[in-house]
DNA sequence: GCACACCTTTCTGTATACAAGTTGGTATGC
DNA sequence: GCATACCAACTTGTATACAGAAAGGTGTGC
């Protein structure tokens, strides 16, 4: 009688977590910025002992580093590690495709990706963030129909830490509707078992994207430098970004 | 001055994370098993603040579940999720070996591979457990010579799980012998740029030291099961073990 | 003898107290 | 005026105290 009274109550480390995340995604916590577990415990209303386990998770997903008895730091951004990121994202999905291609029996758990994707362009849908998190799924959702669910948390892992540059795409309708024709075409190739093919082009469409992405970002942190230097704070974080 | 001194003290919680880690990894934690946060506090002599500390990251690192309110336990045996560990790793690994073979300049980065491999017969190892180290550090620097530090670490972390069964490899001397020859093939492969035959001589040495580990496995855990048996503990474990 | 309810114990989740160390500012000596 | 040393405030790491909930044993009613 009690299982829906606990309802928000479960997991207050949990709740941290999720709210320090999101202030990291939405830039309230900016690259480079320190900060202590108190801060963070009197601004949330709890006590230490739940940041830290929520600090700890984030530092393990290298969103944070703690700084030896002198406090965290959101962890600057770093080109080159999401450009791996982006690498062995592609290595993966390349390698799921691959097994769909080569399974044997029918393709049917990629129905609804078909009737989500190959529709009429009237069909479609053109709000940014909503493509952009359907994006997400698509992808994710190819990696879980291959099968292997240690594949798939992986992937999933990648995705999560890509999010906070990935969703900067879709912010044009041109990247939207090619996004569709993308999707269409790998899904096609697949059903038609063209290993190569979908491949090539899931390669190209996830380098498409993070072209996109790439060059939104430096616009964006450029706006950001000049921002902090407006305001005469230290460059630390945006000297790394930059570097 | 003090930069020795306090070599050891250092980080509690990170002492009881290895010390528990090698108890599941030498099955004085067996799989199943159930403990509390007061009983490995009490034995490590220590607070539970690090002794949960250490569970956390055991947790999300797939050794140890928590049950809500009611204790810690052992995760159980789960051949499927051995098998997917040893599928992403290979296709970790095969990707890195494309990108070593398709890399323009010098390999020169797999130079201490190559003589630590490429010997002859009369100066290479056999001793089980040093070989089984030497073959796991020749798959990671593998992957890491392609360049990728987050495949890499990827790879790393796959590495560690799998060592809880992988070391049951090379218990036998046919087994140390045919790793020297089946990394010397691969590396030569590598040199020539033979990507295609890389890939197949690599997956075919992951594919047999996997086979290998799965029939042992399975020998020792019939053992365990016996052994569990005529304790007549109840067979939680070992159900799931062999399920 | 069986079933159900209560109660005690034990468990994790959270808050708080204490210890050890770093940092930055200030005061003092020159 | 500058450099150095000391001190106070603040930080994380660890230990302990408390709260709420789950589980298992025990006792009572039938």
């Amino acid at each position: 009688m009690n299982a829906r009274a606990t309802k928000k109550t479960e997991n207050l480390a949990e709740r941290i977590y999720l709210q320090l995340k999101q202030d990291i995604f939405d830039f309230r916590l900016m690259p480079g910025d320190r900060f202590s577990e108190n801060e963070i415990a009197e601004r949330m209303g709890v006590s230490r002992t739940p940041v830290r386990e929520a600090l700890f998770r984030l530092q393990r997903e290298a969103y944070v580093d703690v700084l030896y008895r002198s406090g965290w730091q959101v962890k600057p951004f770093d080109f080159k590690y999401f450009e791996e990121l982006y690498d062995v994202r592609t290595i993966l999905e390349c390698a799921a495709v691959r097994k769909l291609c080569e399974h044997d029996g029918e393709l049917s758990k990629l129905d609804d990706l078909v009737s989500q994707w190959c529709v009429p362009s009237e069909q479609r849908l053109d709000d940014g963030p909503v493509v952009s998190g359907m994006d997400e799924r698509f992808h994710e959702k190819l990696v879980e129909a291959a099968g292997n669910s240690e594949m798939a948390r992986i992937h999933h892992d990648l995705t999560e830490r890509l999010r906070i540059i990935r969703r900067l795409d879709f912010t044009k309708p041109p990247r939207v509707d090619a996004t569709y024709n993308e999707h269409q075409a790998v899904l096609e190739a697949i059903l038609h078992r063209r290993v190569e093919q979908a491949q090539i082009l899931l390669r190209a469409h996830i380098e498409e994207s993070r072209n996109e992405v790439r060059k939104i970002t430096v616009h964006m942190l450029h706006e950001a430098s000049a921002r902090s230097q407006l305001h005469s704070v230290e460059a630390s974080s945006i000297d790394r970004i930059d570097g």
